[in-house]
DNA sequence: ACTATTTTAGAATATTATTCTAGTCAAGAT
DNA sequence: ATCTTGACTAGAATAATATTCTAAAATAGT
């Protein structure tokens, strides 16, 4: 059986024939990590759902640990792959973080599955054996991001804070309305709000007074945000 | 053994010489849960840290989900503790804002093991058998914070957003932030950082004027009567 | 002291993860 | 075409862990 989640992102990691057997049981984990929980799955029932034999994933994954760190990093890696070209074609650092935080909303929206497993298992993996390859992960995914905020900084438009606090100021935020969305505690989809968290996370970091009337650097940057209202 | 980790919690939930070893059970869990992972630690590791054994365990708490949820709940109240006075003795929304992110990063500070526990576990609590009394307590933590807003849109001071995503605007900030000092990747304790976070919280939703180049502002949106936020 | 209830014990059992040995299969070399 | 090699698949055997169950000890109320 064909579970349809995602199967671009499995075709693109583990391309070819030889390699379809490793792809269905990445395709079955993810569906049953998402419908029973990561813990609550036996490694049996994914053998099950992806007609393969428990030698055959011990081969590939090594464990079950391995099994969960693989679809943890392809499924960054593809957040990353949407993520990296949205900064790179702004213009302004505000608009990279308009455009890092639409992609993020987008990409949750999009692969709600995929979003809900990096949830589930981020704290598992970043202890795990192959958290130096997560934090590899995550130094390209904010290498853009610094050097825009360096730039903003530099020229006036972004705040100067504490700079451990940057990452956490801007995506928090989004980042914590993805989860409530993802397990039901809210109803509205994370792309639907994403001028409001692109603006919170401006207004978190950009220059200006919180208070009316307190600001009056450039004006006129109304065309770089327009290419953000899509969908 | 004595751990001292968080004696007064413990104390407090389960009093009495005859909660003697249930209170030793639950510090015994904690300590194994942040030394080893929640998952990685075997039932029999925390029985011989707590001199108990398998049945008084499984008496008192059920399975080990049982023992998780009981921990991860009282961890909850514990918090709940410190933030409803802080935010119950405001003046404005604006205070009662600052108060509640004051609140939450110290807890956090103070009580790291337990803070870790939490987010560890937070999701399989939330998907598992007691997520009604999860939900219960978050609707606790939750509902002074509310009519504080409702109060705040109506006098001018706090901007009506979706209400969905107040709580996310308010504290994903600071919870992305303890979450990332929790697991080693920054140094500067929360605590220190409150008054970062209490701007930005503030700047996200009260009534500033939108800064240069800003978006449009937010239309047809609901307000903040319809908030249905739980967990 | 007697009885009912709660708590503790740990052996027995069930479930799940992992290892291990023996195959099968695909693709290049001879 | 057959052989050889390494990757892959299979599933029984084993190990680790969670849970159940029966009974005994402790405690509180009378």
């Amino acid at each position: 059986m064909n579970d349809l989640l995602a199967p671009d992102l499995f075709d693109r990691i583990e391309p070819g024939a030889r390699k379809a057997s490793k792809r269905q049981i990445l395709r079955s984990a993810l569906a049953c990590f998402d419908e029973l929980g990561v813990d609550a799955t036996p490694i049996d029932t994914i053998r099950e759902r992806a007609s393969s034999s428990i030698g055959s994933i011990y081969h590939h994954f090594g464990n079950k640990e391995g099994l969960i760190a693989a679809l943890y990093l392809a499924a960054l890696d593809d957040q990353i792959a949407l993520m990296l070209p949205a900064m790179n074609k702004a213009a302004t650092p505000k608009a990279a973080i308009a455009a890092l935080i639409q992609a993020y909303l987008r990409w949750v929206t999009q692969q709600p599955e995929l979003a809900r497993f990096l949830f589930q298992v981020r704290h598992s993996v970043a202890t795990g054996p192959r958290r130096e390859e997560l934090t590899e992960r995550n130094k390209q995914r904010y290498q853009a991001l610094l050097s825009w905020l360096k730039q903003g900084v530099k020229e006036g438009s972004i705040r100067a804070l504490p700079s451990e606090t940057y990452a956490s100021l801007l995506i928090g935020q989004a980042e914590n309305y993805c989860k409530a969305w993802l397990s039901g505690r809210v109803k509205g989809r994370p792309l639907d709000y994403a001028e409001t968290f692109t603006e919170a996370a401006w207004r978190s970091v950009g220059h200006g007074s919180p208070h009316p009337g307190g600001w009056d650097e450039h004006r006129g940057q109304r065309g770089v945000d327009e290419d953000r209202r899509g969908a």
